[in-house]
RNA sequence: GCGCCCGUAGCUCAGUUGGAUAGAGCACCUGGCUUCGAACCAGGUGGUCGGAGGUUCGAGUCCUUCCGGGCGCGCCA
């Protein structure tokens, strides 16, 4: 419908060019908006007030002509020049009305495009240091990455969701050495000091219980040795200072540990806990709805890094300073130069980063996202930096910062602190308030926008809650199907489509209206990668439907009138399951 | 100091490439269930869109500057 009218103005404006009233050379852009107010019609368009300037002549006069040069329309009822000469057009009522028809036809495909031209793209999220169960933290980023590969599968592009494991590095190691020295202590009950700095979660317990479990005793070994020697942990005495070194206490146990136990059980116990820690963060987010097409590990790509490296050398981006090489981002607009060769010939976190972008983009993938916490955005110049070194197109990578969601219970800010243990896991959030609260709450603000959970909130099963009022929606169109059982009446599709004139409620055409929008919207926050329109959407469409039950009966005597207003409740009913499957929230029947 | 994000009703937030009278939820006030579910609806109170300039037919939206808040500015991961 905007295309055609859009279509039409370019018709009209050719024709007042080739009349004269308008300068050939002026090519404004046309575009049809919906209305925000009913009394402006249904769509509107800017354009007399475009070329009014150009022409010479007042907006209104312009839009006069416009609406002359016009050709008739069917699905336009009328056509109007308000305000300052914005031209405003009435849908006819069957064009309205035959959205329903649309909507029952398409079913779950209604709302679903091909603007994204089957492109290929990547959306990276979460992505956290398996050294740990997720907290809420990573909750917002797994919700919204998840939500908007979902948008951008439903716009037609050929999405891959991917997790990039962190499974190299200092602290995969000192996951290994904390899950190792409580698997010691239990089976010895030695006692020895665990390290400041190392994991002291009660899931390494578990993870070290089941080691024992596998491994039997066969990684025992005297704790005195380990420890003799090795530089002091950090301790800090009552009046406040502080002795000894926790990064180098830490570091040296990991040396004596990969001696005392040799490569290959060290190996073990290194494995052993990064697949207990995956597998824990997997079934997390299998069961918060996020699953993922390839769980990408940092170690398969450790070989390609000095390629890369060697790439970005002979292309001229690196240099010598103080026994390390040094990339010149600078030359990419970045503020200061990046290290990606150590002094002692050990690559940087940055070389695999750029290692990982070269990989991505080798893949295939035409666009690639990146979904980062807000804490990220210093990568994101020094990414699209090495990325440009590499002679790829930095438009390709694509950053989304998402700020922190901040919890609250009972009006207070919840803390959250690793380091005391206090911190609140995604598991526990889940549990407390529910799988489609928790999906519904992490997405429901722009992700530019901090995010205040309201714990209580989210738990209430009152009107106060945004997922139940738009789950109410969806439980009262399958009361009323019930009601209809009961009373012996039947649903005839066929009958309720050919009477879809019978709709003319105003409560009825603002849910037209509105399931007529569901398809643009959709392809707006797909595009825009905005899940918030969505709920704000699926809010709107609810507050429609129980505007209009309360205001009108739906199983009334006359027949056809009654059959089409089961179709329109069938046609919002779907577009509600639609938007909710899409950010991964229930559609219960009865509540 | 530099960079990114944010500042809209008492609170939490929307506001579609710049459009018509700035909207919603909560809170507060009023009204609505003998008839398909009141986890609902209808109406009302409440705003110098952080301040000041600028761009234009038109600015919450774009530009400049200032103020306030969050985050980041490692050869860490």
């Amino acid at each position: 419908m905007k295309a055609r009218l859009e279509e039409q103005l370019a018709d009209a404006l050719a024709t007042l060019k080739t009349d004269g009233l308008v300068p050939s050379d002026v090519s404004p852009q046309i575009t049809v908006t919906r209305t925000k107010d009913p009394t402006h019609g249904d769509f509107a368009t800017n354009l007399a007030m475009q070329l009014a300037k150009p022409a010479g002549v007042k907006p209104r006069d312009m839009a006069d002509a416009l609406v002359a040069a016009l050709p008739a329309s069917e699905s336009v009822r009328e056509v109007t020049i308000a305000g300052p000469g914005f031209i405003n057009f009435f849908a006819s009522e069957s064009t309205l009305s035959d959205v329903v028809r649309r909507v029952l036809d398409e079913g779950d495909a209604f709302g679903r495009s091909e603007v994204g031209k089957g492109q290929r793209i990547q959306v990276e999220f979460v992505s956290a240091n398996p050294t740990g169960p997720l907290h809420v933290g990573h909750g917002r980023g797994a919700a919204l990455g998840a939500t908007i590969a979902n948008l951008l599968s439903a716009a037609g592009f050929d999405v891959q969701r991917e997790y990039y494991v962190n499974d190299a590095g200092r602290q995969m190691n000192i996951l290994a050495l904390s899950v190792w020295l409580r698997y010691l202590s239990a089976g010895t009950a030695a006692d020895f000091a665990f390290p400041s700095n190392g994991y002291r979660g009660d899931y390494i317990n578990d993870i070290a219980a089941s080691l024992r479990e596998t491994e039997g005793d066969a990684f025992e070994r005297d704790p005195a040795a380990v420890f003799s020697g090795v530089v002091d942990d950090e301790v800090v005495a009552a009046d406040g200072t502080t002795t000894g070194d926790k990064e180098a206490h830490v570091d040296a146990l990991i040396e004596r540990a990969q001696t005392a136990l040799g490569d290959n059980a060290w190996r073990r116990v290194f494995d052993h806990g990064l697949e207990a820690i995956i597998e824990d963060i997997r079934v997390d987010l299998g069961e918060f709805g996020v699953n993922y097409d390839e769980w990408f590990s940092e170690r398969s790509i450790a070989s390609d890094v000095e390629q890369v490296v060697e790439r970005l050398a002979s292309a001229g981006h690196l240099y010598e300073k103080d026994g390390s090489r040094w990339f010149r981002s600078t030359a990419f607009g970045d503020d200061k130069d990046r290290v990606v060769v150590r002094d002692d010939g050990r690559t940087t976190y940055f070389a695999s980063d750029i290692a990982y972008i070269d990989n991505k983009l080798a893949r295939g993938f035409e666009q690639v996202l990146y979904v980062f916490g807000a804490d990220h955005h210093g990568y994101v110049t020094r990414m699209k930096a090495a990325c440009e070194a590499l002679g790829h197109d930095p438009q390709r990578l694509e950053f989304l910062l998402i700020q922190f969601a901040i919890l609250y219970r009972s009006g207070e800010r919840v803390q959250m602190s690793t380091r005391s243990g206090s911190f609140v896991t995604l598991r526990e959030l889940r549990e407390e308030v529910g799988t489609d609260a928790a999906r519904w709450f992490y997405v429901m603000r722009r992700y530019q926008q901090h995010l205040d959970f309201d714990l209580d909130l989210a738990k209430s099963r009152s009107n106060e809650n945004p997922v139940y009022y738009v789950q109410y929606a969806h439980a009262r169109i399958c009361s009323v199907l019930r009601e209809l059982g009961h009373r012996n009446l039947a649903f005839e599709q066929d009958a309720g489509l050919a009477a879809l004139d019978q709709l003319v409620e105003p409560a009825e055409a603002e849910l037209l209206t509105l399931l007529a929008t569901w398809p643009e919207l959709l392809e707006r926050a797909a595009i825009a990668r905005e899940p918030h329109q969505v709920t704000g959407y699926l809010r709107d469409l609810a507050n429609g439907l129980h505007s209009y039950y309360n205001g009108h009966k739906f199983l009334v005597d006359d027949d056809a009138l009654r059959q089409a207003r089961l179709c329109l409740l069938l046609a919002v009913r779907q577009v509600l399951v639609n938007g909710l499957t899409l950010i991964d929230v229930s559609t219960p029947e009865v509540m």
